[in-house]
RNA sequence: GGUGAUGUAGCUCAACUGGUUAGAGCGCCACACUCAUAAUGUGGAGGUUGAGGGUUCGAGUCCCUCCAUCACUACCA
């Protein structure tokens, strides 16, 4: 009984080229995908690129175009990159990475916006929309408001300057742009000011989306066990109310769908629309291929037995196992079957870095001749079902891709083909009895080899096929065919083991084809064959079968290859893209966090206002395990409001009228159960503490520390 | 600070619910072979499984502590 599936990768953001963190996730997805073809289901793997938000739109207007031809530039150089773009699908041989999508489309179609009405006018009468203030910070110049990221200024750790609002590049630290120091808008450079407006969110914390996500998540169907246990962090436990509801709307202006009813006053988050987005495409494909709405129905709605399956990177699960299947469930769709979530990819075991030049495109790797099924093969024999991440080690690709796939598996075709040509006119004999048994394991192994993609293990699949190949290279040295063709009378015995040789290969690659559809079809053709079906692993070539003269399938990799693709990447060469502000179906957002420098200056010393204050009064807080409340005197700064979390050394009375040291100067920070204005210093280590610092009886509050 | 994950030969990875001398591929060394765009075969060296404790007849596998890396998170302000 076929399975119908309908898959998806997350969308790639439209400000930014295709990576090879990225690919993981295509070429992963792909593999799957072309497995489950093979096995003769129904398959129809989807995508699109999502164009929606702020950073589409500035990066539109700084290129003095419109958000509109931004998108359809990307759209040429993502679906190049992935599969060779549309003259590649028109001409039906797949070029880029070879992604075999049944649909690229775009998050900014009609077909989209009408799922994004849809789902939101279901999800308001179900009660789960609110409508809300907000107060953020606004850039009157540009009369727009900022999302963190575009809010920069001096890190309130640190001090470190233009740094942006949500994390600081110089010290790590992560804070809100609240606390920011000295705010510049990153768009004008004004400084922005706070203003309140509506903003709709969807109620996740409703009981209804809270026992519906508890019972989806847990017991290892939807999702992999350990996403699961992340999962359940965030749930909480029953009654803790962890789900914070999502603010699913922004104000103009905004690259995006307008929210209706809103009179072109709220557009649509582009989170809101980007998972929605595999349904826009789904649909496009509907429409393309002349499906009905009951067949494209079997795969939206509740109640059939279709299979949603979606492939993403554990960056986003957040969305796609919380906020998706909710928003689903309740607007009267079908939720994900599986949501599989694969790891980050590093490269030489770091995170990719433009300095190293490890942060390498797509289209440069493409563009300096590489060929993809190598990287194809490569993650395959990486990948796993885990959420771990995979490490590109530039040096093992090029020794696993040549033994692997040259040295082992090309080898065996290349190593018979000759004979087979010269001797016999490329007729195949009837294979060997003596080979039954290679010949056995060869076919018994497509159960186990189908296991393990259909559990996404590639790389156990790949060791697997790999000591296949090793068999079949033993077995070819133990017949010697070059010592058979020594003699004429050993004619028949040359043509059956070679004929047996190209059998055993035929199966190879039979298994590998997922994985290397572009040399499958070359093998194909060699072979003067169909196209290879799982199947066709408990088949064998018939004997007066007659193949084409071999030619070279793959050529090795040249470490100089790798060398000039490193070379080419680094940063030096090529502009600096700006940060990604939305990280969306991006992964590898994570910059690099220079080391500290082992010194200070003096000027950097005086930017901390340390000060004498007084204890005025110490108080429990209420629910606080580890926090006091104290209101300090300051002196001539006047009083402060500190939280400090010293309540397990000291008890509040006696705290009342000493002296100590406060931080001054520091960003106010919110806190739970209040906002502290400063820092009380103290001492501790492993060995104890916290020690509060003591002032002698003669300073006065307010004094300067220094 | 908390939580979770990871840490196994030079490199990349295995090892089911704890069970015989911890495996494989690559690389390396030796030998063999020459059909194959130096590919292949056979054999070998190489690990106190991050460190230290503990449970057990027996631990890479369970428990505790520590170290390192990564992720998430916070009442470190």
């Amino acid at each position: 009984m076929p399975r119908r599936l309908l898959v998806t990768s997350a969308l790639p953001y439209a400000n930014g080229a295709i990576h090879l963190g990225h690919l993981v996730e295509y070429i992963q997805t792909d593999i799957w995908v072309r497995f489950q073809r093979m096995q003769g289901h129904e398959v129809t793997y989807v995508c699109a690129d999502d164009t929606h938000g702020t950073p589409i739109m500035l990066r539109a207007q700084s290129e003095g175009i419109t958000p509109e031809a931004l998108v359809e530039r990307v759209y040429g150089e993502h679906t190049r990159d992935f599969f060779g773009g549309e003259e590649a699908l028109r001409s039906g041989k797949l070029g880029g990475f070879l992604v075999s999508f049944d649909n690229y489309h775009s998050t900014n179609s009609p077909q989209n916006r009408a799922f994004c009405e849809d789902v939101y006018t279901q999800l308001k009468n179900a009660g789960l929309i609110q409508i809300r203030s907000v107060e953020q910070f606004f850039d009157p110049v540009k009369s727009m408001f900022l999302p963190d990221r575009y809010i920069k200024g001096e890190c309130p750790k640190c001090a470190a300057k233009d740094q942006y609002g949500d994390s600081c590049e110089v010290c790590g630290s992560t804070y809100s742009p609240t606390d920011l120091k000295n705010p510049y808008s990153a768009v004008s450079g004004a400084a922005p000011v706070r203003k309140a407006s509506e903003h709709h969110f969807f109620r996740l914390s409703d009981p209804r989306c809270e026992s519906f996500l508890r019972q989806w998540t847990q017991g290892g169907e939807h999702v992999q066990s350990e996403a699961g246990n992340k999962l359940k962090e965030w749930l909480g436990e029953p009654g803790e109310n962890k789900l914070a509801d999502w603010d699913i709307s922004r104000d103009p202006p905004y690259f995006g769908f307008e929210i209706p009813g809103t009179d072109g006053q709220k557009f649509f988050y582009v989170w809101l629309d980007a998972p929605v987005g595999y349904f826009g495409s789904f649909r496009h494909y509907c429409e393309r291929v002349g499906k009905t709405q009951a067949q494209m129905d079997a795969y939206l709605r509740p109640g059939s037995d279709t299979e949603l399956v979606h492939f993403i990177g554990k960056d986003i699960l957040y969305f796609h196992a919380l906020f998706w299947p909710a928003m689903l469930e309740h607007a009267g769709y079908r939720t994900p079957s599986k949501v599989f979530a694969h790891g980050f990819l590093t490269v030489n075991g770091e995170k990719m870095s433009k300095s190293r030049g490890t942060f390498i495109t797509a289209r440069s790797y493409l563009d300096l001749g590489l060929n993809p099924e190598w990287l194809r093969y490569y993650y395959a024999a990486k990948l796993g079902a885990t959420m771990e991440d995979i490490d590109l080690n530039l040096d093992d690709f090029v020794a696993r891709v040549n033994s692997d796939l040259v040295g082992k598996f090309v080898n065996i075709a290349s190593r018979c083909a000759g004979f087979l040509s010269k001797r016999f006119g490329g007729v195949l004999a009837e294979t060997d009895a003596g080979a039954s048994e290679v010949m056995a394991l060869l076919a018994q192994s497509a159960q186990t080899v189908a296991t393990h993609y259909e559990d996404r293990e590639f790389g156990k699949a790949i060791r697997r096929i790999m000591e296949l190949a090793d068999a079949a290279n033993q077995y070819v040295d133990a017949q010697k065919p070059w010592e058979l063709a020594k003699d004429p009378a050993n004619a028949p015995r040359l043509h059956a083991v070679c004929s047996t040789a190209i059998g055993f290969f035929r199966v190879l690659t039979l298994y590998l084809k997922p994985v290397l559809p572009r040399l499958a079809e070359q093998v194909e053709d060699f072979l003067n064959i169909a196209p290879l079906s799982w199947s066709d692993a408990q088949r064998t070539l018939p004997a007066g079968h007659r193949i084409d003269d071999y030619k070279h399938l793959m050529t090795r990799i040249d470490t100089k290859q790798v060398a000039a693709l490193v070379d080419a990447n680094k940063e030096s060469l090529q502009p600096t893209p700006a940060p990604s502000p939305a990280r969306h179906a991006e992964q590898q957002q994570h910059a690099e966090k220079p080391a500290a420098s082992a010194h200070i200056n003096i000027d950097d010393f005086a930017k901390v206002d340390l000060r004498v204050a007084r204890i005025v009064n110490a108080d429990h807080v209420a629910g606080a395990d580890k926090l006091l409340k104290l209101d300090l005197d300051v002196g001539v700064l006047g009083t402060r409001t500190v939280f400090a979390g010293i309540k397990s050394r000291y008890d509040p009375e006696q705290l009342k009228g000493r002296l100590t040291i406060v931080v001054a100067n520091l960003a106010p920070r919110k806190m739970k159960f209040g906002t502290s204005e400063g820092m009380i210093l103290a001492a501790s280590d492993d060995s104890g503490g916290p020690f509060l610092l003591a002032v002698d009886d003669a300073a006065k509050p307010g004094m300067k520390a220094k």
